[in-house]
DNA sequence: TAGATTGTTAATCGATTAACAATC
DNA sequence: TAGATTGTTAATCGATTAACAATC
């Protein structure tokens, strides 16, 4: 059992790596807390504390060392085995979000696509093989997936998710404009983009002083 | 100037409004707030919290009138006049976006989309014009767009965002993934499809006892 | 009335911020 | 050394949770 860490903490891991490759891919050996800040939009502080969290340390001369930093956040991040991802519903948003995750991280694969339409079944679209959604359960457990990416209507998206931990799933990104309830064993990251849009309409009329409000 | 109410408040109405939509449909009257709770994935205390923000009082006996409560959540998170958001980049994620908002709020449309392939510009897609980038600030100040989406890729973002915003853009609903940095009058929330996905595939090999930290 | 739900207030919890000694 | 940055601890802040009187 590793050290505790938030889900938060995770998140920005995310992000400090990708920004960290840019860097490096820019020849910048070392950075600094409040450099490494201003990039990924928070505090000095917080850069160290998630720092001290996965246990890297920098030096007060020189700052972290980028190349450490990134193989730090990774040795966090990623799974020392290949993981599986299934993607439900290949419409036009699954078929996008398909595309975007492609090829993006080297353990990380959508190994296979699942959707109730037959003509959409049954076919290839980016390398990876599209199965009718009576073949879930089946799929997934053959193929040991544990992620499941959730791009279908709102009304069948509770039943897709309850499909997908029954098979074996313990994480779920979910797309659906509906949050889902799953049991305790499992993690579900909701992207509401609704809300979001509806979030972005409501300040950019109100004026942003509410912004600094949480 | 209205009453002051979190960033997170509003993203929950927006939710809200939308399970009551559909209780709405499926003949349901009155709702309580455990009932509300347990769709929207909160609790009933916040549920009633959010209430009392927007002004809107339930009864002990019956909860809330959910016509009524759709109606007060409208007054909050609605614009009076049609707003006008502009996409900008054209590629996968983009239209797949595109077909996703069509018609989805009535006071809220994309009226103009931007990409700097001039074979992606100067067409239509899902009935909306379609621009070179280089015509971004004209058309948004001509057509009194206040809303961006940015689905360009990271080393484009910075630029586009810095556009908009001296177009006259207050709020920028942002897919790449890199933080912007915008001025203290504009409100910037971001989809990061790729963190979320290295989270959820983080929670479920580690286990989700953690998913309760934060 | 009895009972569940409501609005409201006080207590708790966690995260952020500020302060500071240690380090290269 | 001087100075900026680091890890670490204490103070602050905000949100959530729990407790409770009011209401239909």
């Amino acid at each position: 059992m590793g050290p505790l860490i938030s889900v938060k903490t995770i998140g920005r891991l995310s992000l400090y790596r990708r920004l960290l490759n840019r860097l490096s891919t820019s020849g910048t050996q070392n950075v600094y807390s409040h450099q490494l800040a201003a990039l990924a939009g928070g505090t000095a502080a917080q850069v160290r504390r998630d720092m001290m969290a996965i246990g890297y340390m920098g030096s007060p001369k020189r700052g972290y060392d980028v190349r450490e930093l990134i193989e730090s956040i990774g040795n966090f991040l990623d799974s020392a085995q290949d993981q599986g991802v299934a993607l439900v519903g290949i419409g036009n948003l699954g078929r996008a979000i398909m595309a975007y995750f492609t090829g993006r991280r080297p353990k990380l694969h959508i190994v296979a696509a699942f959707d109730s339409d037959p003509y959409k079944a049954n076919r290839v679209i980016l390398g990876c093989r599209c199965y009718p959604i009576a073949q879930l359960a089946e799929i997934v457990r053959e193929l040991n997936i544990t992620v499941g990416i959730v791009c279908v209507p709102a009304n069948e998206a509770q039943a897709v998710a309850d499909s997908l931990v029954r098979a074996g799933v313990t994480g779920i990104l979910n797309f659906a404009p509906v949050p889902l309830r799953v049991g305790p064993g499992v993690y579900v990251e909701d992207i509401d983009m609704t809300m979001s849009l509806e979030k972005v309409a409501y300040f950019a009329r109100t004026g942003s002083e509410r912004e600094v409000l949480t």
